[in-house]
DNA sequence: CTGAAAGCGCTTACAG
DNA sequence: CTGAAAGCGCTTACAG
């Protein structure tokens, strides 16, 4: 619990100056060889750290984003938080962790100005429009990831943000659902003003209508385990018109129906219904749900809103939307047509050659 | 995109010095009411933030914590992440996130040093002995959470930890299983030497000795889901001498057991075999698991750890472990006895109030 | 290659 | 209650 030890005090044991001990630690910097190895030798013997703190008051660079991020029982975000945080160590940046409810987002945003942070992630909520000010005003650089800007919230200016082609997901779906003849499909959307959820059901409806069909239900789980729930208890309530397919704007909630479906409406999967979800989370491969889904490239993902991030923090001030291709995962949810369709095994959480 | 807004800016604005503005952000300093009320006006008109980083620079608190963590895939850590950086936020502390494989700690470490992070609470690795004397020496508290220090690691010094009564739990398991009349009863162990898995062992077989019981048999599955896997095709190879119970050291692991023991090897739980996890996950209460199992309190060990962290912050130096009650949570993995017990539902992940 | 000096944006005794 | 001044631990022109 000795004090803290600077840069003079490596300085003074290496006889050298301060200058050059911040020099020795700077790579690129010019040091005669000899002079770097004294200055390391003395640091390492002292447990010297060069303080990021004040490196970062002279730099103006903290090299810390802040990540904001709401709910964490979806599954998705748990694995978005670990390939973003590696990747971004890897580049010598940090992440500084925000938990934000919808309500108090404001006050997180406040927080996050103050730690003078280089850019921020934002993959919870939506973002007001006061603090997308604040931000803009600070020139603080904002990637949205897996949403986008609402229009006019932004008072006439765009936001980067990064995203799977949801629609063409969306689509997929409703290709392989009409497709293997599902005649009454049904939507449960996440939150109606989540783009996300809006984009992968225009692109469901963009297949139905290409098929000749329509939407035939409509739920709203706003991506909760008993929202969803709830929803599904009410779109199959009449037996006379239950759907035949059921896609789920993400694999959260098509668990949370797999699970309704089953153990209270006694319902089986996908003989009775079949059931489509959307993100590809490790549950889904498991094999109580086996779930057909839409897998979302998590690492092209982060990488675009890494080199997103940043250009933006490089100086450029266009915003872009970065939209990643994502793959139907077809596993054991959805009825196989009696044309020709066979079920493919495109993936399993894991590879059974050893017993 | 403007320049910063600096305390200088806000003071030239209001017509009062630098250090005014300073005191009018300062909790508690003494100034005019009407000078503050000033301050703030011009701060607002301007967009001032006061600069965290350099406030940290002359405080010497960066009211940062460190979290190192390592893999998110079970279940338990997310919702750890949430609850303790929520909390952290409400006391005005902030959370830079570390991912960190085992082999990497003492990078990560070195990176955490520089931001001079206020306290570190590891919940992933266990502590490399450089690293602990990195952080003993630069007088950074450190909290272990959801592991205790290896005895011997810490050259002496030892290091505060927050568990559950893991050995209580594993006691808890073993009574139940041993009183339901399991006389097969198996382990599935995560890593040899986490201190969890340990000790949950040792607890198990403390009710099972006071039983006249021994261990049937005994696997390891590192916490992880396709070696809990093998593990448990290992443990059940032989259709003569397969346990009637299995008790495993999380409910990640459990999870795992239960997906191979249906699938694999066509067994039913708990008819022909009684499955127990441990930490309570949400995934545990999902229906097609409805799995018994171990309650962790994450809530109190977060305040714990919060309040150990804080001690340490204020200057306290003594090392202290702390260790949180847990409660079986009985679902429908556990068979039934013969004798008077009933299954207990003592919690459902919804509240099926409404349809 | 190296050192002296200025300065990043704050906080905090110290006078008044 | 308020201001002038020192200083937190660095980086970075600027001379030499």
């Amino acid at each position: 619990m000795k004090a803290k030890v600077t840069a003079h005090d490596v300085a003074r044991l290496a006889e050298v100056s301060q200058s050059a001990v911040s020099r020795a630690f700077t790579p690129g910097a010019s040091v005669a060889p000899d002079t770097r190895e004294r200055i390391h030798t003395a640091a390492r013997q002292l447990g010297y750290r060069p303080n990021a703190i004040a490196r970062s008051l002279i730099t103006r660079r903290s090299r810390i984003i802040g990540l904001v991020m709401s709910y964490l029982e979806n599954q998705f975000y748990p694995v978005v938080i670990e390939r973003l945080c590696q990747a971004l160590q890897q580049d010598g940046y940090h992440v500084l962790l925000f938990i934000s409810e919808t309500e108090d987002a404001d006050n997180v945003l406040k927080d996050i100005l103050q730690y003078q942070v280089d850019g921020i992630v934002m993959a919870s909520t939506t973002l007001s429009s006061a603090l997308a000010n604040d931000c803009i005003h600070a020139g603080i650089p904002v990637v949205l990831f897996n949403r986008v800007a609402q229009i006019g919230t932004l008072g006439g200016y765009s936001t980067s943000s990064v995203t799977s082609q949801n629609r063409d997901g969306g689509r997929l779906v409703g290709e392989l659902l009409a497709g293997n003849g599902h005649r009454r499909i049904a939507w449960l959307a996440g939150a109606e003003n989540a783009s996300t959820s809006r984009e992968r059901e225009a692109g469901l409806c963009d297949a139905l209508s290409a098929a000749g069909l329509q939407l035939h239900a409509r739920g709203v789980g706003h991506y909760d385990f008993a929202e969803a729930r709830r929803a599904v208890l009410a779109m199959f309530r009449d037996p006379a018109s239950r759907p035949d397919a059921l896609f789920c704007a993400n694999d959260h909630m098509a668990i949370a129906a797999l699970e309704t479906l089953r153990t209270e409406l006694g319902m089986r999967v996908p003989h009775d219904v079949s059931v489509v979800g959307f993100d590809n989370v490790p549950q889904a491969a498991w094999p109580s749900f086996d779930l057909t889904t839409v897998q979302q490239n998590v690492e092209q993902m982060v990488d675009a809103t890494r080199t997103l991030l940043f250009q933006q923090i490089g100086g450029e001030v266009m915003a872009r939307s970065v939209a990643v291709p994502c793959v139907l995962v077809e596993r054991g949810t959805v009825r196989a047509s009696g044309v020709a369709r066979r079920p493919i095994q495109n993936e399993t959480h894991e590879t059974p050659e050893t017993t």
